[in-house]
DNA sequence: ATGCCAAAAATTGTATACAATTTATCAGGA
DNA sequence: TCCTGATAAATTGTATACAATTTTTGGCAT
């Protein structure tokens, strides 16, 4: 596993960590300014360390530089975001496939218990949790894939989306994806690469074909927000 | 066009654009020891921006930091450079059908000149730039196509092949790719998606072939260096 | 010579200081 | 009231200082 993914999967371990896990929650909403002066106050460090989490994470699109005029939590546009499940439908589907002749009995258990935490999640109301949990077991998959080059790829985009479902997810359609996750793990456990290849992209489609892509997201945006960037 | 990817296809107006330009020419090798003072020094900045760009690089891999001990340009492993060509050999040939859709004449007179250029360098024997070049020629294609992440992909496996092919490329197959390129070209000149897609697809099994991914790359490594790692 | 340990040098990690730029505030005039 | 522009406050960009860590050096015993 890989130490860049690891911070955007939100291990606590890091300021980088940090902040992607609070995105991924979606306690830090789209939008939401990132001073360098007080995120390093609320974590006690400088400011020194926190631009570096702040660098890292706009290098893999979750935050927003502005040269001179700082940090935010990115807002993906409809076309960015149409993007990046493009992306995901062209490298998932094959990396699921991919999973199917590596994955091991201890790999299977582990994506068994996953989905069981999600299942708790969303029973228990936490649907910040149950998001990034439904995003992790994307990410496990491609981890089984073993291609760490596309795994890093995975984790980015799946990290993205979070910020896109944060944006656009207005219809909020029941039951999520627990059904696709659960067919995906049968396929899996099936050892059936074909049947994991296009549960896997059909899973995608559903997730695309359930944003609302279309109005401008949301808010009064600033003239200067619509007219310099 | 992105600015993520702007420093990694080696622009010069910024100091990892500098070192990434350096490195897919081949000035600075794998392994190098890349010390900040010495760095910044050579550029006339201090630590902190120096600093900066070597994170920015080893985010996308041409330069590997261990903590404590320093940023060297990345060494990549066989398998690191199979899953390389072979994360493109996914991305590429696809990008290369949806550029036909877009391809304007500007571009193609564009790609005429890049081709141009890559032959000029052949010919005055400097196999640094014709490298960058070939690869900048598929750089190019991925932007036609005209999305923005996966253009991002593209662009950091291409800056990755630079060094790849910097360790393994040993046999000297005469002609390189020109070929392929011209071929590529006339395929987009006739908008046939599907042979853009195979050219492609064709042309980087050749270059993964091409590399004698066999032995040890090179030279005597120190033994802190294959043990700790 | 060779191996080992301590001291010195070099290098990175982090905090702070100051300069440059942007953003907010507010007085004055149409 | 609403604009305008100057000034102050806030924020980022860069350099420097110091602490922590690693690497090198040089004796000293084997």
């Amino acid at each position: 596993m890989d130490d860049a993914a690891n911070a955007l999967a939100g291990t606590s371990d890091t300021i980088a960590g940090r902040l992607a896990l609070a995105i991924h929650e979606h306690r830090l909403a789209p939008g939401t300014k990132l001073v360098e002066d007080e995120v390093g106050e609320v974590y006690g460090v400088s400011r020194t360390v926190v631009r570096a989490a702040l660098q890292r994470l706009a290098h893999d699109r979750l935050v927003t530089i502005h040269r001179n005029r700082g940090a935010s939590v990115s807002q993906p546009s409809i076309r960015e975001a149409r993007e990046v499940f493009e992306a995901r439908a062209l490298l998932e589907p094959r990396t699921a496939r991919s999973a199917v002749a590596r994955i091991t009995a201890a790999d299977l258990r582990r994506l068994a218990a996953h989905i069981e935490d999600e299942h708790a999640a969303l029973a228990a109301g936490d649907a910040g949790r149950a998001l990034r949990l439904s995003g992790l077991f994307h990410i496990e998959i491609a981890r089984i894939a073993d291609q760490d080059t596309i795994f890093g790829f995975v984790t980015q985009l799946v990290a993205r989306s979070s910020l896109i479902i944060a944006l656009y997810w207005r219809r909020r359609t029941a039951l999520c994806e627990s059904h696709a996750h659960h067919a995906l793990m049968s396929a899996l456990r099936d050892q059936d690469g074909a049947r994991a290849e296009e549960v896997m992209k059909g899973h995608l489609l559903d997730l695309l074909s359930s944003l609302d892509l279309r109005p401008p997201p949301d808010g009064p945006k600033t003239l200067r927000e619509v007219l310099l960037p």
